[in-house]
DNA sequence: TATTTCCCCATAGGATTTGTGGGGTTAAGA
DNA sequence: TCTTAACCCCACAAATCCTATGGGGAAATA
């Protein structure tokens, strides 16, 4: 299950994904870029009711995580660094969550090995190698852009 | 990722299907059935170390969610209610960590309204829906004859 | 009757998640 | 230069969940 920041995490980021892209969509005019644009977290949090304090720290993991920019002073906020289509969701959950695996020993980005457990008799490692690939599937091919698709639109197959 | 609960339970239960399918092997000679061989969990810890109380809250566990049965008394112990192959991965999973689907607005087994959710506007959902049959994909096919299967052999594409 | 084993319940201890508070720094604009 | 708006950072409080333990009871076997 994802944990709450997560969640919260994918609400802000549709905001700044549908800003983006209004954004973009001046900027074939020639008008602007999205780093001077940035949304504040008031605005988030208008949008989609959450704590403040809670939603900040989120979003500075993001910043660390390499998805976000932000912008200090009056008229600062944060702003995505790519493009909707190039931060898969996987991206997201593994800074936020952590490991995607659910086994720390099958996990790629998080990889433990398996305390007690005899790795020559243990056929779970394998099972769940399966799962790991089938989550990541999704969650890799999957990204920003497909969260600003509303439920009645078609979802692409692949974005990219 | 999987509780401990959960690899506990995968661990214990690997020890119950190989049990099962020496009985069977017997059985062909007309000998015994399994119901009538139980394992104890004295003897299930032996095979994989792990606290004796724990794993038995686990077994209880899985006897209520109808995986397992039970013997009391000198000699008893637990056994499988059905053919390994019969029981799927998803089932073990859902009695000990609950809902395998990432989120509770999308999960079969343990819906749950997703409150500050606006539903018309919630990208998440469908793609989580997607995460969700992945992970079901396996998970519902994979089956505890499949923990029997050393890291060496071949795992087949369905054991069904 | 003694022993072994499962059964059930309560709860302790620890870890993690979720959320808050306060003080600092930076930038914009009057 | 001053005020205000916003991000930045750290510490910690509160709640929840996970992990594990303890004790007494009931059933089956010998």
């Amino acid at each position: 299950m994802l944990s709450k920041k997560a969640q919260y995490a994918f609400r802000a980021l549709s905001t700044l994904v549908r800003s983006d892209l209004a954004l973009r969509k001046e900027q074939n005019g020639g008008v602007s870029t999205p780093g001077e644009h940035p949304v504040a977290i008031s605005e988030m949090v208008k949008e989609h009711p959450m704590s403040s304090k809670f939603l900040e720290t989120i979003l500075l993991d993001l910043r660390r995580g390499g998805i976000l920019g932000s912008k200090k002073g009056k008229g600062g906020g944060y702003y995505l660094l790519k493009h909707p289509e190039d931060t898969p969701l996987a991206q997201v959950i593994r800074i936020l969550d952590g490991p995607i695996a659910p086994l720390p020993c099958v996990s790629l980005h998080f990889y433990e090995r398996c305390v007690d457990c005899n790795e020559a008799v243990c056929g779970l490692n394998r099972l769940m190698s399966e799962v790991r690939d089938a989550n990541l599937a999704v969650l890799e091919r999957r990204t920003l852009a497909d969260l600003a698709v509303k439920p009645g639109q078609p979802l692409g197959q692949s974005q990219r």
